[in-house]
DNA sequence: GGTCCACAGGAAAGATAGGGTC
DNA sequence: GACCCTATCTTTCCTGTGGACC
């Protein structure tokens, strides 16, 4: 086996690898791609685009879609702006807002402690330059939906909403909201077959790793794996080509890729239990551990993991949350109701 | 059928943290 | 440094639901 140092790199371009990345051409989406341009081609007339709402299974290239979508659409307008929220991380208005504003500089003199969440709107309700398109990225995770009605009333601002599901975004809705966003152009977003998902792994390979790195055995090996999930099935070719390339070798074998597969899934469920709280990381630590569990066990042992145990109430509210996330499944009504991890 | 109890989740109030102003 | 204002997080209270038991 030669050694690392005397090997070429077989991965040519990493950038092409990573999960944010947007390909020059997006392929075997063009009727979502045909529908999302339809719906922002007023902005080419110097008008307000139709709301659009993109929703389906994760990893099945929304997000990717809306940004390359306005990416497209500054290429043929000189004079927009564009601005993407992920309502996860951004969840209550005045974050929101205060992207929101971000993409337009004009967050210089807004401080969380002193600037009311009123002033935020009303400075986006004063904006008055170019079209903005703004992409609201896990929109269900908006606590304050009547935010959507603010927003979908301002002129010259233009909505993108990301959900896996459009009925859940909608459901708690007042009726005043819910009938603004009854005429939204809503695109449903499919998984990929096997012969897709192919297809997007080749063309990343093409650009991302150096020639023959990789057979088209491997190829759909990673495909099938991935079941529909081109985060994932991305995840593996990146976890493919790094382990092979830190072993020394100059092409990424069939035992490497079957171990990438599961590790890539890991990465991607590591990521999201990143991003909780200590107490939610021990509460999904807790129903991980023990397969299946009861709502009062539950507690009892978070009781016993932690110093300072928040309430039954908010380790509800934690709960949803991760069940929302797809992290745990509940099953059962009241007495019979169990917590268990998502498979 | 009536009662009890575990559980979920909405609403409102309280606590906390962070930053500005004087 | 004290006070004020604001957003955010947390708790408290409450209602509704549904299974278990008599």
């Amino acid at each position: 086996m030669p050694l690392a140092c005397d090997v070429i790199p077989m991965i040519s371009d990493a950038r092409v690898l990573q999960p944010e990345f947007i390909p020059n051409e997006v392929i075997h989406r063009n009727g979502e791609i045909g529908a999302i341009s339809a719906a922002l081609r007023p902005i080419t007339r110097g008008e307000q685009a139709e709301t659009t709402i993109l929703h389906g299974p994760t990893g099945v290239g929304k997000t990717c879609l809306a940004k390359y979508s306005t990416q497209q659409l500054r290429e043929e307008v000189l004079d927009i702006n564009t601005q993407h929220v992920n309502c996860w991380e951004d969840h209550t208005r005045f974050r929101t807002l205060h992207r929101i504003l971000d993409g337009i500089s004009q967050t210089t003199d807004i401080h969380r402690s002193s600037t009311p969440k009123d002033e935020l709107l009303e400075r986006i309700r004063d904006y008055d330059g170019p079209q903005y398109v703004v992409i609201l990225d896990e929109v269900d995770q908006l606590e304050d939906k009547d935010l959507l009605y603010d927003l979908y009333r301002v002129s010259n601002l233009s909505l993108i909403l990301i959900a896996n599901d459009d009925e859940e975004v909608f459901a708690n809705l007042d009726d005043r909201v819910y009938s603004r966003f009854l005429s939204a152009t809503r695109i449903k977003f499919d998984p990929y077959s096997l012969d897709e998902l192919t297809a997007i792994l080749s063309a990343r390979v093409e650009y991302g790793l150096r020639d023959g790195v990789i057979d088209s055995e491997g190829i759909r090996h990673i495909a099938e794996a991935a079941r529909g999930d081109a985060r994932v099935a991305i995840g593996a070719l990146r976890t493919a080509a790094r382990n092979a390339q830190q072993e020394g070798l100059t092409t990424i074998p069939m035992d490497i890729i079957e171990g990438a597969v599961p590790e890539a899934k890991s990465e991607v469920k590591q990521k999201t239990v990143d991003k909780l709280t200590a107490d939610q990381q021990v509460l999904y630590e807790i129903i991980t551990e023990e397969g299946e569990i009861s709502p009062s066990d539950l507690y009892a042992e978070y009781d016993k993991r932690v110093e300072q145990p928040k309430t039954r109430r908010m380790l509800r509210n934690y709960l949803s949350k991760l069940e929302h996330y797809k992290l745990i499944v509940s099953s059962g009504n009241t007495r019979g109701r169990t917590y268990s991890t998502y498979s």
